[in-house]
RNA sequence: GGAGAAAUGGCCGAGUGGUUGAAGGCGCACGCUUGGAAAGCGUGUAUACUAUGUGAAAUGGUAUCGGGGGUUCGAAUCCCUUUUUCUCCGCCA
C-alpha cells in the first residue's frame, strides 16, 4: 500500500495518476486524510493522559517508598476518571486505526509515468519481439492432442484424483517438467540469482504482506483448520522472507529465485482459454525476486526482463514483449512486462512470464526497509519479481511448435537436462 | 496428540510489581591514544507514532521485553489466552 505521508504530500498527484488504471481516488484520499487528522488527535488526548498517569503513578511509587503512605492512596483516586478517559480514547483510536487501514489498502500502487493508459489487454504496448514462428506440417495438432498421443500429460486421470486442472504428468512428460525446472534454476542462479526452496502454504500474514489477502483471497487455497493459504506463486513465500527486515542500502541488490508449485483456484475464469494447459489449478513456476535500492529499482527491472528474454531465446520460442497498460497491469505494481510465446498449433500468444516493478508499495505492506550507511533514518526498499518462468504454458509451446511429423523435438538446450532428445 | 520448561535489544545474558527502553558482557560506530595496528580509555549504539523545531539536527511525549487480552495508581515481572522453541511420552516419512 501506499504511505499515509506520501498521500498526504502528493494528494494531487496520486489522484492524477491513478486515473491511467482507471481508478477514481479522489473520494477515497480524501477519507483518508480525514481519518488521519482524527488520527492524530485521537492519539495526541491519549499520550497526554497517559502521560500525566505515568507521571502520579512516578509519584507514587515515591512517596510509598519514603513511607506516605495516605498521600500516596490519596494519589490514586486522581487516576480513576483519566483511566476512564484512557480506555474510551484507546477504543477509538484502535477502531479509528482499523478503518484507515481499510480505505489504505484499497487505494492501488500508482502506475510508472511509462504505463500506456488503456482499458484492457488490447491496450497493452508490445515492446519488442523475437523468435520465428514455425511453419508447421499438415497434420499439426494442439498440445492437448499431443499430450494424449504421446501419454506425457493426463488431464482425466487429474480429474480422476483431485479434479479438473490438476494434470498428471508422466513419462517424458514429467521428465520434460523437471528438465525445465533445472535448466530455469540453473539459468537463474547463473545470472546471479541464489535459490530458495519456500514452504508451500503460507500464515496470513504473509498473504498480506504481498498482497494477496484481504481482496485476493478468493483466488487462494485455504487450508480452514489451519488457517493457512497454498501459495498462488513462489513471490509470497520469497518476498516475505524480509517482512519486518531492516537491510543495509550495502545489501542491495538482493536476489532470490525459487521453483514452487503454484496453486491457484482461478474463481470465474471457466470457460476461457482453460484447455488442456493453458490454465490450471496446480503448476510449476520458477520465480525470480529482487529487494533493490529505489533509485536503481528500474534498472534491475530492466535486469529481469533482459534475463527472461535470454530464457525464452534459448528455447527457441517466438515471443513478444509487452508494457502492460493501466487497465491490465495489477493492483499492486508500478510497471509490469508480460513475456508472451506464441503457441503456434493453436495460433495464439501465451502469457509465461510477468516481470513487474511494486516499487515500496509491497515493502510499506511488509515493513521491509534499509538504512543508508552511517543514517538513522529507515527508508522502505523496492521490491520486484517476475516469472522465470512459468511452466505450463511454454510446455505447450514447445510441443505444438517443435512437433514434427516424427514426434516431439527437444530443444538443444533441454536435451541434457531431458536424458532424451525426442519425444516419440 | 499428552506432560513439563522456556521466549528479554544485532548476539549472549541479568532482572518476580515502582523513575527499567531495560544491568553486565560481546559485537558494531566514532573519538582519544599509536609511526601504523592491537590493547587500553571515552562516547554512542532499537523501532514506530507524535509535538516543538531545523539547512541538517536536536529535544519532549506515547507505545513496544514472542503475539493478544486482563489485574493494578504502576507490569519485562502477577493472571488468562495464543504462537514458537526445548525435554520426555505417543505416532510417523
Amino acid at each position: 500500500m501506499l504511505t499515509l505521508k506520501f498521500i498526504q504530500e502528493n494528494r494531487a498527484e496520486v489522484i492524477e495518476k491513478l486515473k491511467v488504471k482507471n481508478f477514481d481516488a479522489s473520494a477515497i484520499v480524501d477519507q483518508i486524510l480525514q481519518k488521519d487528522e482524527e488520527r492524530k488527535q485521537t492519539q495526541q488526548n491519549q499520550d497526554n493522559i497517559l502521560s500525566q498517569i505515568n507521571s502520579i503513578s512516578k509519584e507514587i511509587g515515591i512517596l510509598f517508598k519514603s513511607g506516605k503512605a495516605d498521600e500516596a492512596n490519596a494519589a490514586k483516586e486522581q487516576t480513576t476518571h483519566l483511566k476512564e478517559e484512557v480506555k474510551e480514547l484507546s477504543q477509538n483510536l484502535a477502531l479509528i486505526e482499523t478503518d484507515l487501514q481499510k480505505l489504505l489498502v484499497q487505494i492501488p500502487n500508482i502506475p510508472h509515468a511509462s504505463v500506456p493508459p488503456g482499458k484492457g489487454e488490447e491496450d497493452n504496448v508490445e515492446i519488442k519481439s523475437g523468435g520465428t514462428i514455425p511453419e508447421l506440417h499438415e497434420n499439426a495438432k494442439p498440445h492437448w492432442e499431443l499430450t494424449k498421443d504421446f501419454d506425457i500429460i493426463d488431464f482425466e486421470l487429474g480429474v480422476k484424483i483431485t479434479g479438473a486442472g490438476f494434470p498428471v504428468y508422466k513419462g517424458k512428460g514429467a521428465r520434460l517438467q523437471r528438465a525445465l525446472i533445472n535448466f530455469f534454476l540453473d539459468e537463474n542462479i547463473k545470472a546471479g540469482f541464489s535459490e530458495i526452496m519456500p514452504p508451500l502454504v503460507v500464515n496470513e500474514a504473509s498473504g498480506f504482506g504481498t498482497g494477496q489477502l484481504p481482496d485476493k483471497e478468493g483466488q487462494m487455497y485455504h487450508v480452514g483448520v489451519d488457517n493457512l493459504y497454498l501459495i498462488p506463486t513462489a513471490e509470497v513465500p520469497v518476498t516475505n522472507i524480509y517482512r519486518d527486515v531492516i537491510l543495509q542500502a550495502k545489501d542491495f541488490p538482493v536476489k532470490n529465485t525459487a521453483y514452487s508449485a503454484c496453486f491457484r483456484r482461478e474463481a470465474g475464469s471457466y470457460g476461457k482459454d482453460v484447455r488442456g494447459l493453458n490454465r490450471l489449478h496446480q503448476f510449476d513456476k520458477v520465480e525470480i525476486v529482487a529487494l533493490e535500492h529505489p533509485e536503481k529499482s528500474y534498472a534491475m527491472l530492466d535486469k529481469m526482463v533482459a534475463h527472461v528474454e535470454t530464457l525464452i531465446q534459448k528455447l527457441g520460442l517466438p515471443y513478444r514483449i509487452l508494457r502492460l497498460c493501466g487497465g491490465d497491469i495489477s493492483f499492486t505494481s508500478a510497471l509490469t512486462y508480460d513475456f508472451e510465446v506464441f503457441s503456434a498449433a493453436q495460433d495464439k500468444w501465451l502469457e509465461v512470464s510477468s516481470v513487474s516493478n511494486f516499487e515500496s508499495y509491497q515493502a510499506n505492506r511488509l515493513k521491509l526497509r534499509f538504512k543508508e550507511d552511517g543514517q538513522k533514518k529507515t527508508q522502505l526498499a523496492h521490491t520486484l519479481n517476475g516469472s522465470a518462468l512459468a511452466l505450463p504454458r511454454i510446455v505447450a509451446a514447445i510441443l505444438e511448435n517443435y512437433q514434427t511429423p516424427d514426434g516431439i523435438k527437444i530443444p538443444d538446450v533441454l536435451v541434457d537436462y531431458c536424458g532424451f532428445d525426442y519425444i516419440k
